[in-house]
DNA sequence: GTGA
DNA sequence: TAGTCCG
DNA sequence: TCACCGAGACTA
């Protein structure tokens, strides 16, 4: 056993179904996590396009070395994309050891189709677009590859290899056992789908000059926000999907890129409505979902996968291995395995068996009714109803008036609204407001301004550069839109804020100049348009009754002038981004910022960090700089 | 579930 | 008063 | 081991 074997990797590959055996050979092998060190990679790999692929899944960028004729002849899976900076870094810190080793554990011959042929599903979609790039691609690689033709290769061994050599006492010659061998190319300058080698080489790079996770990171951030991301997303599912190796298209499988220290706080970095590991987040949403409906023991589950949902969608690259997405804050041991299992056999059995929960299902209907939440929805379920119409029959006049409405205009609250209605339904209050006292700036948040091409819901902030004109102008504005009839229903009215500033004393003893904006003046209400499609006379003559228009969700915010940034920016940001803004300040700055003011936790005095001219939006920026923020266009505060 |  | 819902 | 966003409004 003094047998040294040189530094290995160990696939983790086809071993979902075996952790055991898994963990077992890491203790007994010296192996090492990142394969960038490593001189040999142990995996359950037992074809040359399995093994190509593996490796570019851990980054590494090969084209098969014919020279060696192994007599296991196996389709050529040409072009390796670019190899991976960092490798080129090990090389040299080791010397120069020519060769990466990989050795496929699969000791015999498993049939590899078997777990190819599971998760192939999705291949066929990436095949078509992505595969003409490559073999475009292909051509320009075998150019590159003379000119940077470093003379490292990677060979991949079946695992016996190492049981061999182990059990005769030697390092066996490894030619009997070797199923792949693949020349590593280095990084290919087609940005095309290629879209980590800047990152990656900045990050290199970096350690050299500046470097910061911030800046790389801001560097990952610009990448991706554009048409790139769109590209990726667009054929991530593929990409994700390991096994769709017969057509070797799965192009844009990305170098794992050195990860940024990120802060665990989404509110201090970009975050796109698109990323590329969007197929993946969407199982995390329907576990986190089944937490909240659950309930119970899960109590914080939710807010655990609320926060790694916010890492992974602000992580511009596609995710390759555990290994990257444990790099990640909020990202531990339970995300890794079931990226794992996601990315071994494309789906995760948890989400599964959530999906045929019939209880589940039903708590997800019940949970959808506006103003009812996990408790009430498992109250109901609990009276052992188990849809609607049990709710209606069994528990009508048990439901507060909101509930009844959420139920009455289910169908349509549910329903997406369209960015040209959402502006519609801006304008017209907009109007409404300016009709009563002119000079009223509004901003609609939420969602839309996130970017979102359609909504849930309308939030609408308005404002007034004359701090007078917004005190106990709510009502007014309320009642004239009820007058139009925009207004069906009112789910909820507050104007605490005009209240209090009536009368800012008789509180807290004192003057405490608190000032009036501990709440702003707020009413959700139920909206429906009144402009009817072309109708017969007879609507003409009713409209209500057969106005046909869907019901909305529309919130309209008062705020005073002089915190009006601080209800933008508490508005538009996405509920993590939110959360986090909060904890940020309080944590870091020992502020306690709402969409109403900011103060000092200590005293509870104001703090005005967007004094200055300007509108709203301006407003909203000297609010950044003041709690120590970079800029984020709300576009890219998506962290769901 | 994760981070302090 | 305590628990629940909302963005 | 402990905290995890924070405001008001409504209901039991």
């Amino acid at each position: 056993m003094d047998l040294s074997f040189p530094p290995i990797y160990l696939l983790k590959s086809h071993f979902e179904r075996n952790l055991d055996e898994l963990h077992k050979l890491e203790t007994q092998i010296d192996v090492v996590f990142d394969i960038t060190e490593a001189k040999l990679v142990l995996g359950k790999v037992n074809s040359k396009a399995r093994a190509q692929y593996d490796l570019r899944t851990l980054g590494l960028f090969t084209k098969e070395v014919e020279k060696d004729k192994r007599t296991r002849p196996i389709i050529t899976i040409d072009e390796g994309e670019r190899s991976h900076p960092t490798k080129r870094r090990k090389a040299g810190k080791n010397g120069s050891p020519k060769a990466i080793i990989v050795i496929d554990s699969s000791t015999a011959s498993e049939p590899e189709t078997e777990s190819e042929s599971k998760s192939r599903r999705p291949a066929a979609i990436t095949a078509s677009p992505t595969s003409t790039v490559d073999s475009r691609r292909r051509g320009s690689n075998s150019r590159r590859d003379h000119l940077e033709h470093h003379g490292d290769t990677i060979k991949v061994l079946k695992l016996s290899w190492y049981t061999d050599s182990l059990a005769s006492g030697k390092l066996l010659p490894i030619d009997d056992y070797l199923v792949y061998e693949g020349k590593i190319l280095d990084q290919p300058k087609d940005k095309n789908l290629t879209p980590n080698k800047a990152p990656i080489t900045s990050s290199i790079v970096s350690s050299a000059r500046i470097d910061a996770p911030n800046s790389r990171n801001y560097f990952h951030k610009r990448r991706r926000t554009q048409s790139e991301s769109q590209a990726i997303q667009s054929n991530s599912h593929p990409s994700l999907l390991p096994e769709s190796t017969m057509e070797k298209e799965e192009v844009d499988n990305l170098p794992p890129v050195p990860d940024s220290l990120l802060t665990k706080y989404s509110c201090e970095r970009p975050t796109p409505v698109h990323s590329p590991n969007d197929a993946f987040v969407s199982q995390l949403r329907i576990i986190k979902k089944a937490r909240i409906l659950a309930g119970g023991t899960h109590a914080h589950s939710p807010r655990a996968y609320g926060a790694a949902i916010a890492t992974i969608l602000a992580y511009p690259y596609t995710l390759t291995t555990t290994h990257e997405l444990l790099r990640l804050p909020n990202c531990g041991p339970k995300f890794a395995t079931l990226f794992q299992e996601w990315k071994d056999t494309g789906r995760i059995k948890e989400v599964e068996e959530i999906q045929q929960d019939e209880k589940l299902k039903c708590l997800g209907i019940f949970y959808e009714i506006f103003d009812v939440g996990e408790h009430t929805a498992r109250e109901f379920y609990r009276k052992g109803w188990r849809d609607l119409e049990d709710v209606i029959e069994h528990g009508w006049s048990t439901l507060t008036r909101t509930q009844q409405i959420g139920v009455k205009y289910y169908d349509d609250f549910l329903m997406r609204i369209p960015r040209e209605e959402v502006e519609k339904i801006g304008n017209i209050v907009l109007d409404h407001a300016n009709k009563l006292r002119p000079g009223f700036q509004m901003v609609i948040c939420g969602g839309y301004r996130r970017g979102k091409v359609d909504s849930g819901d309308v939030d609408i902030i308005m404002s007034h550069p004359d701090e007078e004109s917004t005190a106990y102008f709510l009502e007014d504005l309320l009642f004239a839109l009820e007058k139009s009839k925009y207004i069906r229903h009112t789910l909820k009215l507050s104007t605490r804020n005009s209240d209090r500033y009536q009368n800012p004393v008789s509180w807290k003893g004192g003057e405490r100049r608190k000032g009036g904006f501990d709440t702003l003046d707020h009413m959700f209400v139920d909206w429906q348009d009144q402009d009817l499609p072309i109708m017969d006379d007879d609507m003409e003559r009713d409209p209500d009754a057969v106005n046909p228009n869907p019901h909305r969700r529309v919130d309209v915010i008062i705020s005073p002038w002089k915190t009006a940034g601080c209800a933008v920016l508490g508005w538009t940001g996405a509920t993590f981004f939110e959360r986090h803004l909060r904890e940020y300040c309080r944590q870091k700055l020992g502020y306690k910022f709402d969409s109403s003011g900011v103060r000092k936790v200590q005293d509870g005095s104001w703090v005005d960090l967007e004094k200055g001219p300007g509108d709203l939006l301006a407003k909203e920026k000297r609010l950044f700089e003041g709690l120590g923020l970079t800029w984020r266009e709300p576009t890219e505060r998506c962290t769901d």
